[in-house]
RNA sequence: GCGCCGUUAGCUCAGCUGGAUAGAGCGUCUGGCUACGGACCAGAAGGCCGGGGGUUCGAAUCCCUCACGGCGUACCA
């Protein structure tokens, strides 16, 4: 919980504001409406450790040059028991200050007081979060989309438990509808055909083309011989439709466990229909006015839904009508309700039956049209889906061998599954790779990520994790341990190196606050590749065994952190952290 | 047509919601251990931040517009 950065930030940003209030008190500066003082960490260290904007920012009210502001402030800044040694004007206004061997010793110690749990925060504190993932298709194999959104997922879910949230992770099975209609009809014909003849048996336009489904229909004719031949269709279709399912369930479960991924709950799609709560939803809908009929079928009033929805938020007529809103059918004319009717009583579900106070669905991002609509529809509901279901879209996958685009599977002949991707790169490049930012169209290199070289950047980081761990086996034959914080001497650790490092273990829990405002994990990769670019920058410059002892102490606790920190974000999105390579 | 996402170094990408000379990694070139793991480190070259306007002390970042690429616009899911 303990979190450096802010805490300096915070303090510089303070006396920032009672240096200013100082310099009002004795007419220095004038009187004016200045909330408060934006602090930032300066890119060129020679900047500064940390700096405030204060007087660029403030110039134009306070109706003065920003460098005399800032000299002004400087004049009425008291730096005593602070964190920091020095203040300096720089440049057009800023005011630099630079840190003190205090700062530095209160991060050691809070690494080692909190261990596991370092970097953790409560920002998201007492919120019920509900991260929706993957929900691929039970009728066929994972493919790429869903290893990209596994992975996004599921350390969505980490980086947000580690900001105090409770959070679920959730697997919506999609057992019922239209596409299972055509996965029972698939394996229908594929069985049949197994005991009258391909030429007897014609095989559904629409349907499955997958040697999945050939496999599904011959493994339930060699368990059960022809005892469906002569069934009525539709117990057939039933029954070959459930063994289906029996048989890819599991087969899902176990690829996304191979993957690391574990959900705490699989929600059934069929569940809704059965309870009627599909239905209660749609009359739901209808009482608060939202439907008609039309053709014989039942329409939800999308387009008023959204119009209403875009002038709340300030979206011009003229720009609203060019939208061309359509509305949606909930139940058919035939009787059976949409997926999308179904897909609004889930989320109904999620709020209303299992008070989620934020809803996260990574979808790709071919389902965008769906957003708007969805959250409309929660909103007509009364639920504010508009701001309690968040969608994160992620953008398709180029999969790449060695630069050239792949599309099919060598071995198989069939799109590249998760289970392919598996088999060929582990799961750690792929967890590694695929933790990338959403929303951009990304190309994952089959050859890069097996490569076991400084192409790699997983190798460059859990090569420091590694070298640490080696560190500390060799030291510790020579019965040299690890020491406590606070017999530590700070100033032994004031080389460029030994303080950057510091600083970029102090960054951590910066890194998983900002994963989890973006929705968006890599931030935690991209702190990683540099905290094990500090530490290979430190161990170069700094030797450790053969040291004085208390040089070799600093050094060694110093190491010793970085690999703590190495290892809880290497955990966050589910790499091994390997004490040898 | 309309809408969503994207466009930054040769390649893959950052850029902390407007700050100082736009940064990493890889690739290329040049250097560095008789010592804790050389899967490492140091240095160099490489950029009208897709184009053009605007907003202001200040723009890769915000607004408008155009171009290019991806995706969507079902009584499919």
């Amino acid at each position: 919980m303990i979190n450096m950065i802010q805490n300096a930030k915070e303090q510089a940003a303070s006396l920032a504001m009672q240096a200013y209030a100082a310099a009002v008190a004795d007419g220095t500066l004038p009187q004016a409406e200045v909330k408060s003082a934006p602090v930032e960490i300066p890119k060129d260290t020679a900047n500064g450790d940390f700096t405030t904007t204060f007087a660029l920012a403030a110039s134009k009210a306070l109706r003065q040059q920003p460098r005399a502001i800032a000299q002004a402030l400087l004049d009425h800044m008291d730096l005593e028991g602070s964190y920091f040694a020095s203040a300096e004007i720089a440049g057009p206004g800023f005011l630099n200050f630079r840190l003190n061997d205090s700062w530095y010793a209160d991060v050691m110690d809070a690494v080692e007081r909190e261990g596991a749990d370092y970097g953790t925060c409560d920002v998201c504190k007492g919120q019920k979060i509900m991260v929706e993932f993957v929900s691929a298709n039970p009728t066929g194999p994972m493919h790429m989309g869903n290893a990209r959104g596994g992975v996004l997922g599921d350390t969505l879910a980490s980086v947000l438990t580690a900001c105090g949230a409770d959070v679920t992770r959730e697997f919506y099975v999609n057992d019922a509808g239209h596409q299972i209609d055509k996965f029972a009809h698939s394996i229908e014909a594929r069985y049949l055909q197994i005991i009258q003849g391909e030429d007897a048996v014609p095989f559904p336009e629409d349907g499955y083309q997958g040697s999945d489904i050939r496999d599904l229909a011959q493994a339930y004719y060699d368990q059960h011989g022809e005892e469906l031949l002569n069934a009525p269709e539709a117990e057939r279709q039933e029954k070959l439709a459930q063994f289906g399912l029996s048989v890819n369930l599991p087969k899902m479960k176990s690829d996304l466990e191979r993957y690391k991924i574990h959900y705490d709950n699989w929600f059934y799609e069929s569940t809704l229909h059965e309870s009627g709560y599909v239905a209660e939803t749609v009359e739901l809908l209808t009482e608060r006015g939202w439907t008609y009929e039309k053709d014989g079928a039942l329409w939800l009033r999308t387009a008023d839904i959204l119009r209403e929805h875009f002038r709340k938020a300030g979206k011009k007529e003229a720009g609203i009508e060019k939208l061309d809103l359509k509305d949606d059918v909930l139940r058919r004319a035939n009787g059976f309700y949409t997926y999308f009717a179904a897909d609004i009583a889930y989320h109904r579900n999620k709020f209303a039956v299992r008070g989620f106070d934020k809803v996260i669905n990574i979808w790709g991002a071919d389902h965008h049209g769906h957003v708007a609509r969805l959250k409309g529809a929660l909103d007509a509901l009364g639920l504010n889906g508009s701001e309690r279901l968040d969608i994160v879209l992620m953008q398709l996958v180029k999969l790449l061998r060695d630069g050239e685009v792949v599309r099919m599977s060598k071995r198989t002949g069939k799109a590249i599954s998760l289970s392919d991707l598996l088999d060929e790169v582990s799961v750690d490049a792929a967890r590694w790779y695929f933790n990338a930012k959403p929303d951009t169209q990304m190309e994952f290199d089959l050859g890069l990520a097996v490569r076991e070289d400084s192409e790699n950047p997983i190798y460059y980081v859990e090569y420091a994790h590694a070298r640490i761990c080696s560190l500390l086996r060799t030291l510790g034959e020579e019965g040299v341990w690890v020491p406590r914080a606070e017999t530590v001497d700070m100033p032994l650790l004031s080389g460029e190196t030994e303080r950057a490092l510091t600083k970029q273990i102090a960054q951590f829990s910066e890194a998983i606050k900002l994963a989890a405002r973006d929705y968006d994990p890599s931030h935690i990769n991209r702190y990683l590749q540099e905290l094990a670019g500090c530490f290979h920058r430190f161990y170069t410059a700094c030797r450790i065994k053969g040291e004085e002892p208390a040089v070799r102490s600093a050094r060694l606790k110093l190491a010793d952190e970085t690999r703590i920190v190495l290892k809880n974000g290497l955990k966050l999105i589910g790499v091994d952290a390997p004490e040898k390579m």
